[in-house]
DNA sequence: CGCCAGGACGCCC
DNA sequence: GGGCGTCATGGC
């Protein structure tokens, strides 16, 4: 990644991201396209952080309004620019399967989000599709003034208080996840920092949390490579490509392979 | 109208 | 310990 400072924008050259298959591919929900010709421009933030953000062709960025050090302290850690995709990939393509599906949504970043954040939206997105699940997640930070609520803003909510945001039978493992959180029984930075199957069991400690979502937590809030989500088009992959299991040597960003898996094998389903 | 959406739970055997 | 109906809501 190569970043410089014009006027009150940052231009940032990076082979190895897309914005739309990296803002718009169901790891975060938040960022809006704005803008969809030539300049393709998405808004959204990071906590508190506002960004907007414009892809020029391939490869090439314009952070709009953002200072140097904005950038340095928030934007190089959340993209995760200091990650060498092109070398994950290279690693991935000595397996056939891989290689396409690198090939076809190499622009896929794993972001580094709040665990927080994750664990609200990925409880959200069980049996949902993502339009509705942003809709859910919209309504969610527009009480807040545009902003994720925090577990203890969130303190005290009830099935019957958050029934404007129309998250159906989810509404009470919402409760329960707020409850857990703003109590301290879990410890999301404790668990950050556990072995992956004892903080997997942690995570599902909250109602509503199983294998996938948790994973997803793991994977997207906590930047746990090694967790792999298996929902129902991953679990196509596997038994189609990989019915002997999945390749070793993929183990430790099993997650960022999982990335570009999903989205190869939904493209080729259609 | 029925079907599906990046699942999890409760209950069954 | 695997199999299956059910769970809200909305788009098609």
């Amino acid at each position: 990644m190569d970043y410089n400072v014009k006027n009150n924008d940052v231009i940032v050259s990076e082979p190895d991201l897309d914005l739309d298959e990296t803002l718009d591919c169901g790891q975060a929900f938040r960022w809006k396209k704005i803008k969809s010709d030539f300049e393709k421009t998405y808004t959204g933030c990071f906590f508190n952080n506002q960004l907007t953000v414009s892809q020029i062709g391939k490869g090439r960025f314009i952070f709009h309004d953002t200072t140097e050090s904005d950038f340095v302290s928030t934007w190089i850690d959340y993209f995760d620019f200091n990650t060498d995709y092109g070398e994950i990939k290279r690693q991935f393509s000595q397996d056939e399967t891989l290689a396409k599906a690198c090939q076809f949504a190499g622009g896929i970043r794993l972001l580094r989000q709040n665990s927080w954040e994750c664990l609200i939206s990925f409880i959200i997105s069980q049996n949902n599709n993502i339009p509705r699940i942003k809709g859910i997640i919209d309504r969610l930070c527009g009480k807040f003034d545009g902003r994720f609520p925090t577990p203890e803003q969130m303190a005290g909510e009830t099935v019957e208080s958050l029934e404007y945001l129309r998250s159906g039978f989810r509404a009470k493992y919402l409760c329960d996840a707020v409850d857990c959180v703003s109590s301290g029984k879990i410890n999301l930075s404790d668990i950050a920092r556990m072995p992956i199957s004892e903080a997997q069991a942690e995570l599902r400690k909250i109602k509503g949390v199983g294998p996938k979502v948790a994973d997803c937590v793991l994977l997207f809030g906590m930047h746990r490579t090694e967790a792999f989500p298996i929902d129902v088009w991953i679990k196509r992959v596997l038994e189609k490509y990989y019915p002997n299991g999945f390749p070793e040597f993929a183990s430790e960003n099993a997650g960022i392979a999982q990335q570009y898996l999903f989205h190869y094998i939904r493209s080729i389903a259609e």
